[in-house]
Formats: structure tokens, sequence, C-alpha cells
DNA sequence: GCCGTTTTCGGCCCGACTGTTTTCAGTCG
């Protein structure tokens, strides 16, 4: 039993609970539950088993909860949820997903005209059932039309990689209406979560109307959802929604940091102003009626006693704890780094050849920079085998005499395989300055096989680093499970990095696990695995990534200059010789 | 359902917009 599905299990009954307008608290407690077993960083399985630890230490999580969750561990299932959702029918759920549709209207649904399911009603809406239900109306029943047509496109999140292209249009665009002072967007965007739902934007806008217009005549935009006094929604011709929240200069911090979320982050700090006799919204902090805080975020922190928290940070994982200390992190920035250590060229799939590949990594204003193409295992990308690689390190000799302004690495990503062994002898590996370690094949073995595999290339004294350690992708695969405990833990022994790959498709290790890594003191490198000249630039996405597990520059190897970390170069440092697991294949 | 040196009971974040009403419920973020 792993976390997501406890965490689905408890979604699904606070949702269950909504249809059937329960208490809403106890609603929230069940949200909150599941976002607790999310972000837990191990497995609630782990810690139920063990004798020592109690899970309703965890804020939020009480004895019932606790109880819970112990027995979705034991059994499988809640029969909580199983007697919740015999009294809901299996499709009403669905109807959830659509937007305007909640749980009261859709059990209103329900119980008038027996709808259960995303096809029943479509069929109901057009037949013009739905408007004559009280408390709905033809444009209700238009709407339900539209967004079952949508359905499709809508609700999916992009990358933020993706998002950055329309949020830097849109700001360049809205900066074009009259009296715009301040604008920023906010929203899961400004924390540079993984992928991003939609794009909320505030702005310091004299005049409303102005500024409203302005994004109207964007030429993405396909339609406009909703336009009031303050606010207004746009849907671009991707799918993609726009909010946009104009509010007064004096309020713009206030604003910033309401809409910057996340949820869970606004509560904490909205509950602590409470706890100080003030109030926080929108418009600013208030003690009474009136406003002591507001024009910027710092003084919205300050007002309650708080440093600025970065929002990389504002998910509640303990960041306002850390705050009140104080003890945030001096997060780590892009220009802190150095080089790039996993670069491919046309010598296997790259799209850039070696030395132009060298050449932008020295545009880019970086002491070095490792090319690490593929292990002769990946043919498809025309693996190299010892030979091949040789000739190529041959080549970046001859290179490297006419480019003094830089270091250039002999390496490879050598592919760790299916049997658990390494795709080239330790012979060929001695001679390469860095080997990163990844698996591409057999992604679908068991964890514990998985598990074995890591642990055999993190013990080799060659390898540097493990390459994209999940081997994921958002939104389309979702990465190979192994016992991250054990990794990390052999990790941090042996020295060996972790590497959060900066694709914007991968970004693995995700921040959670990155935290859970750094607690147990291992060290992590960034690396962008550009296949392009272009691709050095992902880098901006590897920080993003980093910044949200609350790394700081020293956490991370290539901010440094390669002496700091020679160690891990030529294979220099110890192999952990305790474990049998080093000789075994699996 | 959780939580607590003001509380073991009685709180639990807060406002905007829409569609439907004729003063507000539902939904959303």
């Amino acid at each position: 039993m792993e976390n997501p599905q406890v965490a689905q299990i408890f979604e699904e009954v606070a949702d269950l609970l909504e249809i059937q307008s329960e208490n809403p608290f106890r609603i929230r407690a069940y949200r909150r539950a599941a976002q607790v077993v999310s972000d837990l960083g191990e497995r609630v399985a782990d810690i139920v088993h063990d004798p020592d630890r109690r899970l309703d230490d965890y804020p939020g999580i009480g004895k019932d909860l606790a109880g819970k969750i112990r027995e979705i561990v034991d059994t499988g299932e809640l029969s909580l949820r199983s007697e919740l959702a015999a009294k809901v029918p299996p499709g009403l759920r669905a109807l959830l997903s659509l937007p305007g549709l909640g749980p009261k209207r859709a059990s209103t649904l329900y119980k008038n005209l027996g709808i259960a399911s995303l096809d029943e009603l479509r069929k109901a809406a057009e037949s013009h059932r739905i408007k004559a239900l009280k408390g709905f109306g033809e444009k209700t029943e238009q709407a339900i039309i539209k967004s079952l047509q949508q359905l499709k496109q809508t609700g999916k999140r992009i990358l933020w990689s993706e998002a950055k292209v329309y949020a830097e249009a849109l700001t360049n665009h809205l900066r074009g209406a009259s009296g715009v002072g301040q604008l920023e967007v906010a929203g899961s965007y400004r924390r540079r979560k993984e992928t991003v739902g939609d794009l909320d934007i505030v702005v310091a806008c004299k005049s409303t109307s102005q500024v409203m217009d302005r994004l109207a005549s964007f030429e993405e935009v396909a339609e406009v959802l909703a336009h009031g006094g303050t606010r207004m929604t746009v849907r671009l011709k991707t799918g993609l929604q726009v909010d946009l929240r104009v509010v007064p200069d004096v309020s713009f911090g206030a604003a910033l940091q309401y809409f910057t979320g996340s949820k869970a982050h606004s509560i904490h700090i909205r509950r602590r102003a409470q706890d100080r006799g003030l109030k926080v919204n929108e418009y600013g902090v208030f003690r009474g009626s009136r406003r002591i805080a507001g024009k910027t975020e710092v003084e919205v922190y300050r007002a309650i006693g708080l440093p600025w928290i970065p929002p990389e940070l504002r998910e509640d994982r303990g960041e306002v704890e850390l705050a009140e200390a104080p003890q945030l992190p001096d997060l780590v920035r892009p220009e802190d780094i150095k080089g790039d250590l996993h670069v491919h060229t046309t010598d296997t799939d790259g799209r850039a050849s070696l030395e132009d590949m060298v050449l932008a990594a020295k545009r880019r204003g970086y002491s070095y920079v490792a090319i690490t193409d593929h292990s002769r295992r990946v043919t498809m990308a025309r693996g190299l085998d010892a030979r091949l690689l040789r000739q190529q390190w041959k080549r970046i000799d001859r290179l490297a005499k006419r480019n003094p302004g830089i270091t250039i690495l002999k390496g490879v990503e050598l592919d760790i395989l299916e049997d658990g062994s390494l795709d080239l002898p330790d012979s060929v590996l001695q001679e390469a300055d860095w080997v990163v370690a990844s698996i591409h094949y057999g992604q679908n073995q068991s964890p514990e096989r998985i598990t074995r595999r890591l642990l055999n290339a993190i013990e080799n004294p060659h390898v540097a680093a493990i390459g994209h350690p999940t081997g994921r992708l958002i939104g389309k695969r979702p990465g190979y499970q192994f016992d991250l405990q054990a990794v990390f833990t052999a990790a941090a022994e042996t020295g060996c990095l972790m590497e959060i790959n900066a694709q914007p498709v991968r970004l693995d290790l995700d921040e959670v696990a990155i935290a859970e890594a750094k607690k147990k003191g291992v060290q992590f490198v960034v690396s962008t695995d550009a296949h392009s000249v272009e691709e050095l630039g992902f880098m901006e996405f590897g920080i993003n990534q980093a910044r949200r597990a609350g790394l700081e520059k020293l956490d991370i190897v290539n901010t440094r200059p390669l002496q700091a970390f020679r160690k891990l170069l030529r294979g220099a440092r110890p192999a952990k010789r305790s474990g049998s697991m080093a000789k075994v294949t699996v």
C-alpha cells in the first residue's frame, strides 16, 4: 500500500461525505489527512509498522485517522469508504470534476433526476430537464453542456515550463495597459510547482476596466468566463485558464500573498493572524477595521511576526515554523550553478555536436561541463561501447586544449542493466572523470529488484551520481517504485549523489523525496540532461525543484568549484565494503 | 475529525462571482 493510494481513499471519503452534506470540518479533516500522507516523504506503511513511531504525532492526524490509516495499510481497504460508497452511486463522484458542479448540486441532480454519471448528465442537459430544477436555470444547463464538451481539454495541468511561456507573454501584454503598477503571476506558477493548472495574475492598477480590457484583447484569449468588478477569468485557446485580480496599490502585497497560496499555507497564515487578534484577507492585514499592512508581502508577513517566506516553500510543510525559528533556508539560486554534469551530444542521441555543447556551456559562464553520452545498452541512442567512448574522450582532450576557459569532464551516462550489473567494466569507468548511472530498461521490475539495482550502482566507487532517480515522466509515466529510504541511506553513506534532473517532464526526484534525502545526509547535483544547446537552459527548472525542497547552495555540488568535489571525480570516493550487496547481481 | 497554558467543548480562513433569487446559496480559489 503506497501513500498515494491512502491519500486517494481519504479524498474519496471527503467527496462522499460532501455529497451527503456531512460536517464540513470533518470533510476538511479527511482532505488534510490526504495531504499529510502525500507529503510524508516515506511510506506511511513503514510508520504504521514501526512500534517506535506514532502516526498521530503528525499534525492533522488524530487517534481516529491514525486508526483508519492502519486499517487501510493492513487490509487495503477502509470500511468507512465502502459504507459511504454503498450509499452513493459509483458515477456520481465524477460529476464533481465539472467546473461549477459541487457536492450540493450533484446530489440535487441525483435526488431529483436520478443522474449518477457524466453520460446521464449530458442526456439530461440535452433534453433540457436540468433547467427545470429549482436552483438551476438555462445558463447552468448550457454551462454543463459546454464543460462536458471541454472536459477532455480542461482540468489538465501543464508543465511549469509551458506555463512560463504564457505567463511571460501575458505579463508583457498587460503591462501595455495604462495605469498598471505592480504586476505579478501568483498561484502555483509563482510557487514553481512542477505543473500549473491555471495562471493567477495580480495587478495593482487604478483603472480596473483598462487592465481588464487589455486582458480581453490578448490574442490567445478564446473566451471570457467571468467578468466582475475586481476579478476576471478568461480561457485561452489552449484551454489554459487565466484569472486576473485587480487590487489597489495599498493591497498589492496582501493580494499577492493570498493568491500565491498554497491554500494550506494561506489557512495557516490566517489562523496565525487570528491568534494575534488580526485578520488577513486579500486587501491587507487588519486590526479591527484598521489596515496595518498590505502594500508588500514583507509587510504582511512582518505584521504577523514572520520574515518573508519564499513562495517555493509555501505548502504548509513546516515553513511557517522554520520562519518563526527563524531558520528558513537560504535557497539555492540559478546564478550559483558553476557547471552542468549531464550533457549529451550527437555521438549518441544529442542534437548538437560535442564542440557546440562545450562552447554553449562556456557561453553560459560555466567553469566545467561533463559530457555524459549513453553507454552501449541504449541501442536506440547508439550508446557507446568502451572503444567508442575512449575515442570520444580523445576528442575531448583535443577540444580541451583549444578551450582553456572551461574544464571538460570525460563522462558517461552508464546504464544500470536489468540484472543489476553495470553496462561498462570498472576498467573503463576508472578512466572516466564523471559517471552518472541511470536506469532505462526493466522499469517494470519489482520494487525489490529495482532497489537492488540502484544499490549496486551506488556502491560502485566510480559512480558519482544516480541519474533521473525515479524515471518518471510527468503526466505520462509514474516512475519506477523502489525503497527510497534504503537508496538514500546508501547514497548518504557512500557519498554517491542524487541527481535532480532538470528536464521539465522529468524533474525527479520530486521535492518531498529531495527533502527526505537531504534529511538523511544526501548531497545533490542539478543537471539538465541536455540533448541540445537550448536544453542547457533547463537548469532553471531543476533549480525550481531544488528550491521547493528547501535546498541551499551547499547541498548541491555543482554550485562549487570542481576541486571541492574532486573525490567524486575518477571514482576516488571510498567504496562501501560492508554490504554483501556490492557483488550480488539480481 | 482535529485541537488546546485562556478551552476536553466549541471552535475550525475568507471573499468574489454567478445564477438564481428578490436576499442568497453554491462554487471556487
